[in-house]
DNA sequence: AAAAGTATCACCCTAAACAGGTGAATTTGT
DNA sequence: ACAAATTCACCTGTTTAGGGTGATACTTTT
């Protein structure tokens, strides 16, 4: 057996009766080795560039410095290497602030135990392995308002004007004039009951608008 | 066997072959039901309400309208089924106008067919069944770039620009002075080399800096 | 064909916001 | 202790924003 052509795997996980489950299954299974497990960030951080794994298996609750906040730190050590957030929650600003931050993917605990080596695999092979839960959230963030009360013009234009274009700019791109433009954005105002730039974009991204 | 509790299925795909490979797959299987078979969207519009399907398979590339305009007219009419795109194609923006439209799941064509029935239970399931490289690009595209120019002070600032903020504003929320923050943006402004708001919001998007 | 909705442009007004230059004190992080 | 980051000050002038009121033309729906 190839030894030398294994996943490593590193795992960071408080519990210690579930991370060594964790380390059994995995490296009871054919094509997979645990480099190191560490109980925290701080353990982690000492170890684990040494240990080089491929994948990184993370708890988000975690003592110290939690798994979001220890994400990017992790991600400096080992840039090469994939992080897989492994936790109980399924907290939106959770899920994106670690994404955000640079995980590869994201399992809940109740994960059964070939899902996870399956998501290990996956990872490697170039995907995004995601819990069911977790996938519908990330897929939700991009759906739009259908029931939007702004026409199709006043939408492109509030589009516009939340990258920050101003309104002259606005009508030079659109090629109709800065009167028009103000006239949308007057009953762009008038139809999401704000005043003022920001408020219309945070109303319309809220509902998403835009 | 309790046919009245089938997952109904409809397939919206132009090619004869892969639309009654589909069906036969899909109606051979215990639990579920084909309703439908059409090979456009204009077929589908008229025959569609009343077979009423819980799951519409839906191809991107069809004759006269495609898949993707057809989205949110399908989704209009059938506002409650799960709409999961089957495609060939893995551009970019192909994906995130289908999940904007309202997508529910996102599949390439090469998915094996045990998968797409796993993705037509795991919608109804509440998931988000996706490719695994599909998968990955929407996870990228939510991921930071580490390697900012920008401080972190400098970020939330640009942050609060980007949603249309006045620095008056975000002197007030983040209970700094104005001197300060119209410091902060000189700052940004060069590292960015730009010249005013809507270049900066734009220069940080695109390499994800924001 | 009429009505409703959408998109277009015009002219008025005032206050606020923006962009840029230069310099400097203070606090943080390593 | 040093460098980087954050904070504030004072100066200049130009541009933008927000709001009121009204009107014309093009689409879509009824």
């Amino acid at each position: 057996m190839a030894r030398d052509l294994d996943i490593r795997v590193a795992i960071i996980e408080d519990d210690e009766t579930i991370r060594e489950g964790y380390a059994y299954l995995i490296g009871n299974t054919e094509g997979y080795k645990v480099t190191g497990t560490y109980p925290s960030y701080e353990d982690a951080a000492r170890k684990i560039a040494h240990d080089d794994p491929d994948v990184l298996l993370l708890d988000v609750e975690l003592p110290g410095i939690s798994g979001i906040d220890a994400l990017p730190k992790l991600k400096k050590i080992l840039p090469e290497a994939y992080i897989l957030i492994l936790t109980v929650y399924e907290q939106e600003d959770l899920i994106f602030r670690a994404l955000g931050s640079g995980a590869s993917g994201y399992l809940t605990k109740n994960t059964p135990h070939e899902k996870i080596i399956a998501a290990i695999h996956e990872v490697m092979e170039g995907g995004g392995p995601m819990s069911a839960h977790i996938a519908r959230m990330v897929i939700s963030s991009f759906k739009r308002n259908e029931e939007t009360p702004l026409t199709r013009r006043e939408t492109e234009i509030l589009e516009h004007i939340s990258i920050g274009k101003s309104r002259k700019r606005i009508a030079q791109e659109l090629f109709i004039d800065l009167e028009t433009v103000k006239s949308h954005i007057k009953n762009i105002y008038h139809k999401l009951n704000v005043h003022s730039k920001a408020d219309a974009i945070k109303a319309a991204r809220d509902n998403k608008f835009i």
